[in-house]
RNA sequence: GGGUCGGUGCCCGAGUGGCCAAAGGGAGCAGACUGUAAAUCUGCCGGCACAGCCUUCGGAGGUUCAAAUCCUCCCCGGCCCA
């Protein structure tokens, strides 16, 4: 295993540890931002840095297109090129079989690139190969997660090709230290995402995502699908929930036990003006922020909030500056990453409890 | 002074006898967004006692069953000629 995790404290089923690969050591649970492309929408990778963030998500689908994993390879890997002295986790592409809709097969995906229309094909074993060419200090292996509501026969499919493809995987990865993590599916069914995380955990990986929610079902449909997965996975391993990134969804699984989230939301609801805070959603586009001078959030401790009023981004944003999106942006995932470090802070004081309890009267 | 083209809802702009409260875009207003085809998408956007009625397409008259659309005069703007 090239990848351990250590536990520093624990409540109820939460954890709050480290997870340590061959590049160093990240605290968890921790929340990843999503870079694409090779950056977070609007911020660079030095913002990132200054925001705190260990751990950026990255796309295989899409690095691969446009530069070329080639490209990444031969100019020191994402580490390098990007410019990241931090920890990169890439995404197989399997995100883009729900998203694009390509042709799925049982050897692999064939996607029609969304940049110019060419066709490419994706199957475990080159998606690993990519990925080790990016440079991915966790890869995740290639799956497949599909919409919901879908019916029994669909999940089952794509808990069966998830499956195979992840034993692919397994073969295909060579390279010391990089990580590679499974991805449990299942849709909403109690029993078959248990199947399908004892056979992931069967096959054996570093650590184990946990894939297709938060794709349209209601969270209690969603929640009891995650405590079905969690019960199968072992307590060494991280746990990955993909893609949930809103803050009660956040706050329920880390009370679950699991480790890292990844979420577009934070910053894409940056982007379109709306701005997370300590009472609940802000539209800062409505008109009655035109001469709110007060900070996005006044409990907040990012450089934004600290520095600029809630009219004056309004204008930015209302204008089209782009600086607009990067402000909001550096806001929300300030206010994200420290909703996690809180809840981090609280499992090792025994206080989690009380953070549920009051981010579900906020956000529930 | 002569000629010519034009004046449309907050702005730009289509419409040139009825299907026009008037296309489309912008702005404005509200909402959505969860491993990013998202700086995107959706709804509202003259007024009201709202399946109807009222006011509106530079102004005033007129023709017609019916006018933003046709006619007359006037006002204003662009261009051309003096």
């Amino acid at each position: 295993m090239t990848l351990q995790l250590t536990i520093d404290g624990t409540d109820g089923a939460a954890r709050a540890g480290h997870i340590i690969t061959a590049r160093g050591a990240f605290a968890t649970p921790c929340f990843m931002p999503v870079g694409t492309r090779g950056s977070v929408r609007a911020v660079s990778t030095a913002d990132l840095e200054t925001l705190g963030a260990e751990v950026m998500l990255a796309n295989t689908y899409h690095l691969m297109l446009r530069p070329g994993a080639d490209v990444l390879a031969d100019l020191g890997g994402i580490h390098g090129f990007a410019a990241w002295p931090g920890h990169v986790l890439t995404d197989s592409g399997g995100f883009q079989v729900f998203s694009l809709s390509p042709r799925v097969d049982d050897d692999g995906v064939t996607f029609r690139s969304t940049y110019d229309g060419s066709t490419h094909r994706l199957t475990p074993a080159s998606a690993v190969a990519a990925q080790e060419a990016i440079g991915a200090d966790i890869q995740m292996v290639l799956d497949v997660c599909e919409a919901l509501p879908a019916s029994p026969e669909v999940l089952q499919l794509a808990v069966d090709r998830t499956l195979a493809w992840a034993a692919r995987a397994r073969d295909a990865h060579r390279r010391e230290g990089q990580s590679l993590f499974g991805i449990v599916q299942g849709g909403t069914d109690p029993h078959l995402r248990g199947m399908s995380a004892r056979a992931t955990v069967a096959i054996g990986f570093d650590g184990y995502g946990i894939g297709g929610l938060s794709v349209g079902e209601p969270r209690p449909d969603m929640l009891r699908a995650l405590d079905a997965a969690v019960a199968e996975l072992p307590v060494d391993r991280p746990r990955y929930l993909m893609g949930v990134g809103d803050p009660v969804g956040l706050v329920e699984a880390i009370a679950r036990g699991v480790d890292m989230f990844d979420c577009v939301l934070p910053t894409r609801l940056a982007r379109h003006g709306t701005v997370l805070t300590s009472a609940g959603r802000l539209h800062l586009r409505n008109a009655v922020h035109a001469r709110d001078d007060r900070p996005l959030d006044p409990e907040c401790a990012c450089g934004v909030c600290a520095r600029w009023s809630r009219a004056y981004l309004r204008h930015l944003l209302q204008v089209g500056e782009a600086v607009a999106a990067r402000l909001v942006t550096m806001h929300n995932l300030h206010w994200v990453l420290a909703l996690v470090a809180r809840a981090r802070q609280a499992i090792i004081d025994g206080r989690l409890t009380a953070l549920r309890t009051e981010v579900s009267a906020v956000w529930g």
